[in-house]
DNA sequence: TCGCCCCAATGTGTCAACAAAATTGTATAC
DNA sequence: GTATACAATTTTGTTGACACATTGGGGCGA
């Protein structure tokens, strides 16, 4: 990498505010609709007011907080509009990055993810067995390996920022009836084709994969939000 | 909309200096490697250094200026890498764009821009008169229809941000030999597909249109940059 | 003359105090 | 008992000052 487009530097020393806030948003530790009070998170970190706020100002850019001028910042909480707005960019970007990562990387490089998914693969054990937490972990893994293998930071970059505002969402939708199944049957599909080196049909089949999770969502939206 | 997505208020009372700088960056009004003083933003525009810096923050996010801790903001170059990065996001975005756009608008609503782009239309003067003003206006005119009637803020941002980066690139694009009347030519195949209603196609060609964009960039880059 | 070190000069990073706005609580009138 | 006006408190917005880092130049010695 270039020295221009060095990885995650805080500009300035504000060492980790945002870093820290955005795995609490993520992860729904500090839940939606909670407002979060300056000079609170300026005793909490230890710093003053002005450097939580210009993480606040990071943070309200990237979408996870929405502030109101005179009244604060209180944590973003998605309407189901948004959420399928997101899984339109979703669908557009990761089938992209699986084009590309076909693309770029060696077919044989994907041989244990195709492992992993495949039938009678250690995968298809953890939906037996129930195992929702190392079916999720595993399917991430997934996901990153391919974005990695895109190589291309500005979309990588659009993923992540999306990612950080759909994770507990994405986690609810695994276990939608029957929703890790038919993911599980989509993925093999995909990888597959990825590792035949056949990238427009990775993509598509990729895109494909997500639609799908689309539609379980929508036919279960009311039990998800 | 809901009163939660409002426009693009700035958060304080910071008026409009990020406006004013995203313009002119874009525009290269301020060429790409400038330094930006705070001290001399601040009296230009008569606020406080704080100020400047959230506004210098938000820029930074934007990947409009890069800054280094201790040593200033500097406006960013984009290097041929990064553009051909972010034509693949475009490819991906604008894409689906089309597809959506298509789908949640009536097809009869792109009659104007078939015309607009039609044999012997107007865009074809525009051409053959060597109007690359006119011709690069109307061709935003069709993007912004586009993405409007996408109706997915997500995506529109998204692309609002990469496009704020490389707007001066796709004006230079537009000049390369054959590049516009290639273009056009495209164009009208895809919104063609579109005034059919035929979401499907209309995206398979957007993509074809932007890809071979890409494939003239990559044949004249060292003209481009 | 060349190289090294020290020292101002310039500019960024951080902070604490002050000003303005909004909310909450309270008392009073009807 | 309810509603309104006013006061007190809390929280955000803004500023100027101070501390720290980097850079460039001048002086000194070999």
């Amino acid at each position: 990498m270039s020295k221009a487009r060095a990885k995650k530097k805080a500009v300035s020393g504000s060492p980790d505010i945002v870093q820290a806030l955005r795995q609490r948003i993520s992860l729904h530790e500090i839940p939606p609709g909670s407002s979060l009070l300056e000079s609170q998170l300026a005793s909490e970190f230890g710093v003053s007011r002005t450097r939580v706020r210009e993480a606040l100002c990071e943070l309200e850019l990237r979408g996870l907080i929405e502030r109101v001028p005179n009244r604060g910042a209180v944590v973003a909480r998605l309407d189901l509009t948004q959420i399928f707005e997101i899984y339109d960019a979703r669908d557009a970007l990761e089938g992209m990055c699986v084009r590309l990562a076909t693309q770029k990387a060696p077919p044989e490089s994907w041989q244990d993810l195709v492992d992993l998914f495949a039938e009678g693969g250690q995968m298809e054990k953890y939906l037996e067995q129930g195992e929702v937490e190392l079916f999720f972990e595993n399917y991430e893994k997934l996901r990153r390996r391919i974005i990695e293998a895109a190589r291309n930071p500005v979309i990588a970059e659009m993923l992540d920022s999306i990612l950080e505002k759909t994770r507990v969402m994405m986690r609810r939708v695994q276990i939608l009836p029957g929703r890790a199944a038919r993911g599980l049957r989509e993925q093999r599909a995909f990888l597959a084709a990825m590792r035949a080196g056949n990238a427009d049909e990775a993509e598509r089949l990729r895109r494909e994969n997500i639609r799908s999770a689309i539609r379980d969502l929508r036919r279960y939206q009311s039990f998800v939000i």
